[in-house]
DNA sequence: CCTCATATCTATAGTCGCTGGAGTGTTTAG
DNA sequence: CTAAACACTCCAGCGACTATAGATATGAGG
């Protein structure tokens, strides 16, 4: 039996946040001591350790809830999970790709640097003026 | 003058957004027509344009308050027009890496394709087991 | 058993940067 | 003059938490 404070000690994972886990449905509203704590069982650890790796690698409560729903079924075939990070990989590349484009452009801004003024300050041009970009973003 | 809706057109910024950045202190009050609606000048539509773009390369309306306001001095020296894109890129920076982890530990994960099932799902469990990844994130 | 520090409870509001809707009033072209 | 298009204010919602306030519970030492 843990508390609400063991649980979040051992997966690292903020007791508001454990509790806001409980309303969104990722976790099951679990047993209560007699004086209305919450008390786990060690599923509901290994439970929270999956939503936390999940939310690590940066997957939505959404996915989370379904890949969870899913797990509780071994014996069903696993395209829906795949499905699922393959989808998330792809959102994780698109912002990379539109990131890097920010990346290129702002070092492009940042180049200008020594002693000048606000007026000559290429960053506020370039700012002003987005035809002084290379691409789109 | 320009009523609020052409300033949208002509900035590709949502009406909404547009008073939004008003209360948020972007874009002072402007004057109003004889029925309460905005009328806006030149230099408020450049404003618009700088903000907009600002926001597109990412720059966060607490930055980009501090960079309007700096560009209202323009004999004062950029320094710290210049430090705020730096650290705004050094961000952008930080946030590659760390999708840059993401996309490695996804693809691992998702490198499990074919006829399966949940039970065996390498998806699955690599979300509930950590140690199964390569790098922390 | 009592006290007290610590832990937990609920409910609510705030974060960021918008976005949308309801319900009402204004402007403008035909 | 009418009707369409436009704009007004206020308020709620998104996602994923985080942080308060004020009340109650737990557990260890005396
Ligand atoms: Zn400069
Ligand atoms: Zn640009
Ligand atoms: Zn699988
Ligand atoms: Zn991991």
């Amino acid at each position: 039996m843990y508390s609400i404070g063991d649980l979040s000690r051992r997966t690292g994972v903020k007791i508001p946040t454990i509790r806001y886990y409980e309303q969104m449905g990722l976790i099951e509203a679990p047993e209560r001591s007699e004086g209305n704590q919450r008390r786990y069982e060690k599923r509901e650890l290994e439970r929270l350790a999956f939503i936390r790796h999940a939310r690590d690698l940066g997957l939505s409560i959404e996915a989370i809830r379904d890949l969870l729903a899913l797990s509780e079924h071994p014996e069903r075939p696993c395209g829906e999970a795949d499905r699922i990070a393959t989808e998330h990989l792809a959102a994780v590349r698109e912002k990379i790709a539109r990131l890097r484009k920010l990346e290129v452009e702002l070092e492009r801004i940042v180049a200008c640097h020594g002693d000048h003024t606000i007026g000559d300050c290429y960053v506020i041009r370039a700012l002003a003026d987005h035809s002084m970009c290379e691409s789109e973003h």
